[in-house]
RNA sequence: GUGGGGGUAGCUCAGCCGGCAGAGCACCGGGUUGUGGCCCCGGAGGCCGCGGGUUCGAAUCCCGUCCCUCACCCCA
């Protein structure tokens, strides 16, 4: 005891940039991950999940070495037996692997697959950035058709629509291995005979990942990004001909967009296709999803080309936009027991509740008939029952609804029936 | 990795021209020998982030340090 108290207190608290999530705020996320999911399964996305870890080279490999994800954002340890592991700071790769891994191309394609779950990626947090975020994604593989592109995308909208999110979808198309290396250079060129123009940065960016460069929003560079040259001006027939359809499916489906030639997104993988979901109101950390179409990614990882197409969101950063995910209505009944003879009485009537079905809970303090009266109040139940000295000698019990206020006697024998029917009423229980 | 703001009760914060550590909300109890919310009364709850310095005296001034937060880069 005396050796316990010169022990340093430990630091009780949640690493940076994680965060422990509480019961209110649990419960709505777990609403909002429900909804996703059923909405994934009405498309006929199937849940896939691999692992939290992967052996570094799936992320080095298919992210792409030159990635800030890849060169400074990876929580990588190494294995007992030396091996490089990282945790996973995206899902598409390790899906990928997995494909790869068990031939899924044989199970007949398309494949659709759904996954949720936590990723970690080490970066400074601030708002919407955490070190460990969950994401709800999907990957629609082994589709190049814009048939498919436009199908994520419109169940990425249908998603936020069903929240009454706001999100504005903004797409790209950043060519394919035919158009792209051509443009890279042509940019990487003209941004050559510009560089006084710009910021350190992007001087630096220029030379591995210029693409990069039109994404800066530094003042300095935004003279010389307007001027460059512009991916759609240098797109290869078959990607302008599969953006030109991808943009009438959606107009056809009545998916509303913004063309955004200098949206980039930070991962090699993406041919074609990007797009984000945006909250204009959300502040710096904007993008509430986001996606693209990945034709090289399954090769890449040793599998056969696989031209395929997914989204990923971000769990935190929606929940922060405000999602609409249903009211919290009243629900169970909180038995209230008055005397010691009582409480014998409403442990074994609570257990019988929850035996049928009905969430039910009691007193485990031993307090007042005032007090438990205030804590069913407090934790949301709709009914109240209560064991008295009156009841216990009459063979019935009070029921009384905290919503409504009204009281009555119910004869023991028709409790469970009564009660099952009130909350019916009260949809839903607790 | 770079910059700004901030660490005082469970939460949100006041106190900061040094002089007894406060408010609101939340929590517990009472007002109602067995009845929630509203109201009234009371109670509990603090290494004033940590370490050092100045001073008779530091939450307050100085130095260091850790942490949180917002923003940049980048990203969900």
């Amino acid at each position: 005891m005396r050796e316990e108290e010169k022990r340093p207190r430990i630091e009780a608290r949640a690493p940076k940039g994680t965060m422990d999530i509480l019961p209110p705020e649990s419960a709505k996320r777990r609403k909002l991950v429900e909804k996703a999911t059923s909405l994934f399964n009405a498309y006929g996305y199937r849940e896939i999940e691999t692992p939290a870890f992967e052996h570094t080279e799936v992320f080095a490999r298919g992210i792409g070495e030159g990635t800030d994800i890849v060169q400074k954002e990876m929580f990588t340890f190494l294995d007992k037996g030396g091996r490089s592991l990282t945790l996973r700071p995206e899902a598409t790769a390790g899906v990928a692997r997995a494909f790869v891994q068990h031939r899924l191309d044989t199970r007949g394609l398309p494949a659709k697959f759904y996954y949720q779950g936590p990723m970690f990626r080490h970066e400074r947090p601030q708002a919407g950035r955490l070190r460990q975020f969950s994401q709800l994604g999907v990957e629609l593989m082994g589709s190049p058709l814009p048939v498919a592109d436009g199908e994520v995308i419109a169940l990425c909208a249908a998603f936020f629509a069903s929240l009454g999110v706001k999100a504005e979808l903004v797409i790209n198309s950043v060519g394919d291995q035919e158009c792209r290396p051509a443009y890279v250079e042509t940019l990487r060129a003209y941004l050559e005979e510009n560089r006084e123009g710009l910021c350190e940065d992007c001087r630096r960016r220029m030379v591995d990942n210029p693409l990069r460069v039109l994404d800066c929003k530094v003042d300095k560079c935004s003279s010389v990004i307007e001027r460059a040259p512009e991916i759609r001006d240098h797109l290869c027939s078959g990607c302008v001909e599969h953006q030109a359809m991808l943009e009438r499916l959606l107009a056809a489906a009545g998916v509303s967009f913004r063309r955004d030639g200098r949206l980039v997104r930070g991962l090699d993988y993406y041919t074609r296709t990007v797009f984000e979901f945006q909250d204009p109101e959300l502040g710096a950390k904007n993008a509430l999803a986001a996606g693209g179409r990945y034709d090289h990614l399954v090769e890449e990882l040793g599998g056969k080309p696989t031209p395929s197409v997914g989204f990923s969101i971000g769990l935190e950063r929606v929940m922060l936009a405000g999602p609409d995910v249903g009211d919290d209505r009243r629900g169970g009944i909180y038995v209230i027991a008055i005397g010691e003879a009582a409480r014998m009485k409403a442990f074994t009537l609570a257990q019988g509740l929850r035996g049928a079905g009905v969430c039910a809970d009691l007193d485990h303090l031993g307090r007042s008939p005032k007090a438990q009266m205030r804590e069913a109040d407090r934790e949301g139940f709709r009914l109240v029952a209560i064991l008295g000295e009156e009841e216990l000698a009459g063979g019935f019990v009070t029921l009384r609804d905290l919503e409504g206020g009204w009281q009555e006697r119910l004869e023991e024998s028709r409790f469970l029936e009564a009660v099952e029917e009130r909350l019916r009423y009260a949809s839903g229980g607790a």
